[in-house]
DNA sequence: TTTACAAACGGAACCGGTTCCTTTTTTCAT
DNA sequence: ATGAAAAAAGGAACCGGTTCCGTTTGTAAA
């Protein structure tokens, strides 16, 4: 049924060379040119990638390796990928790790097995088993999110984030303060925002923050909250993530806080449902859709051999919503 | 760098078409079977799948085709898809087709370039080009979300989740209620889910419905959340998602009405947020992770030539929180 | 020991393209 | 009209596997 070029050749009178030339834009005739045009499109000739990798020994394949397909910043980041490689030509592999360390490596192999032409991963945690696959598979791999010296990379200022919320909650007055984090084995979300806001706090003397740690799962964050509002009062609650923040938002509603006014509530990410909820979440917007786009620019560069730089910075933006109250105001 | 079968024979000092058998069980004595294993593993040999791929005309790759990578559903159906995948040694190339019609005929035919072995569908509408294309192709297409006579396809039942809302919003005691639905293109979402819900209102005699339309987006939602106030007064919005929910919400919250004992809401779907913004939004849920596994094991039955149903239908789980108020309850 | 048959293996063709090299045809200046 | 150079086309090798078929080797029965 699928016609093959030896098909097309043979229905043109010429060799397959030629036919392969038209397809290419090598020396035609302009007869023989017209002929062809018009039998590959009677025909509905299409080439065979495969036949055509085979030779070429590359694809338009993009492999990207995910922690999870239902995460907003991974839905954003694959479509700005998307959207870039579309105007490319290329294609996106998505290979869904499951949040599981070893399935990135598997990934990567996987991936290469699959002939991609570059990987693009979007790491929580970067091990030396992460180095070593990446450079034994022998093709480009982009970090996304996490930095690493060894590695090409696109970060995120998590730092200037967390310094920004800082900032912005201290003088909004806050002195007692829960900063909700997860694993310093992220170092991107665990360690560099908590340095970031650290470094606000120790801007102001007479503040208390005390330090908790949870998972990225808003089930766990409910928990965590829990815990906090038991052993503790803060004004606020800074958590490092939209989704933790989500969570201990739930669990302040079910304890009748109302939020600001009894509660303050900040988030990192700005997730869409931020700007939903009510009251809308303070938070620091960090620009995964454009961090999919460049890194899928990236990635082209890097699988034709081109130079991009080692690693690239994104800066994120400030977003101050309701959740958090201004404790300086005069008392009604 | 890479090694070749002609490599590994070589080293082996056996003929490539032995390696071949080795790899893929055919007949091979117990010796060279040991000398083989060790040869490969030593010298890290991976076949190259185009190589494979060429000759056997198929590959392990199943095309993806959904409407946005950022959407509850398309999130969840794709995690479900991959892990059942997983489990077959299956990889899953996904498309996004940007919620445009003719970018989904271009991913077919492009997905068929790249000699995928089956393509799983998330339609909105099905189209007389989309049924030719899935015919031209030649590979199985299995629908998702929205049915058809010609085309294998699992489905929601959106008629009884529409039914299931209705009915129960009507036990509650809603008799002034807004429909705001989406286009009746979308024959699952705009027309079932209505029906469904125009069946249940019909039980009840004094009851008036009044049917608005608004897109899948927020913003949308909101403005048409708008509208329906400025020029009714409902005591229920009954969205089509829970998307358009969501917009309702903040618009009912951003006027001052609070959710339920103002106006009550609710969604389809049972996204995970509807869970944790407050008040919790009655919804109905869909089994979107469920029906990508169910969608892998088709799809990898349609290419390997066996038989499946022709259309499979997913049952829908009413779920009731809190969003809805109950109007029967006495006064206080 | 011979015979018979299966297991093991080698050789070659093939999948559908690309590319290099050679031959034929066209073009154009002399 | 002739020759040289450029353009166009053909032929064959090649990419890295799989598979078919024929030959060799091993093993068990006669």
């Amino acid at each position: 049924m699928n016609k093959t070029i030896s098909d097309i050749a043979q229905m043109a009178g010429v060799a397959k060379s030629t036919v392969s030339r038209y397809l290419n834009g090598g020396s035609v005739s302009a007869k023989t040119k017209q002929k062809l045009e018009r039998i590959t499109r009677e025909s509905g000739y299409v080439p065979n990638t495969f036949a055509q990798s085979l030779k070429a020994k590359r694809t338009n394949l993009i492999g990207t390796i995910v922690p999870r397909l239902d995460s907003f910043a991974a839905a954003q980041t694959m479509t700005g990928i998307d959207e870039e490689l579309r105007t490319s030509g290329g294609r996106m592999l998505v290979y869904n790790a499951g949040q599981d360390r070893q399935r990135e490596i598997e990934a990567m192999i996987d991936l290469a097995r699959q002939k991609v032409a570059g990987i693009i991963l979007m790491a929580t945690e970067v091990t030396e088993q992460h180095l070593r696959t990446a450079e034994a598979v022998g093709i480009p791999v982009l970090l996304v999110g996490q930095g690493h010296r060894e590695l090409h990379s696109l970060v995120y200022d998590d730092h200037r984030a967390g310094l920004l919320m800082g900032r912005h909650v201290l003088e909004m007055g806050h002195r007692r303060i829960a900063y909700l984090g997860v694993t310093e084995e992220d170092e991107a979300v665990g360690l560099h925002r908590k340095e970031g806001f650290r470094q606000a706090a120790a801007e102001y003397p007479n503040c208390e923050v005390r330090y908790f740690e949870s998972s990225f799962k808003i089930s766990d964050a409910r928990l965590a909250a829990e815990q906090i509002l038991d052993h503790y009062s803060p004004t606020l609650i800074v958590c490092a993530t939209d989704n933790i923040a989500l969570g201990v938002v739930k669990t302040a509603h079910i304890r009748g806080l109302s939020i600001p006014s009894d509660l303050s509530v900040t988030g990192f990410g700005g997730y869409e449902v931020t700007e939903i909820i009510h009251p809308a979440l303070t938070t620091v917007r960090f620009p995964y859709f454009e961090a999919g786009r460049l890194a899928a620019q990236s990635i082209l560069k890097l699988t034709a051999g081109q130079e991009v730089e080692h690693s690239r910075v994104l800066d994120v933006e400030f977003h101050s919503q309701e959740s958090v109250d201004n404790l300086n105001k005069p008392s009604v």
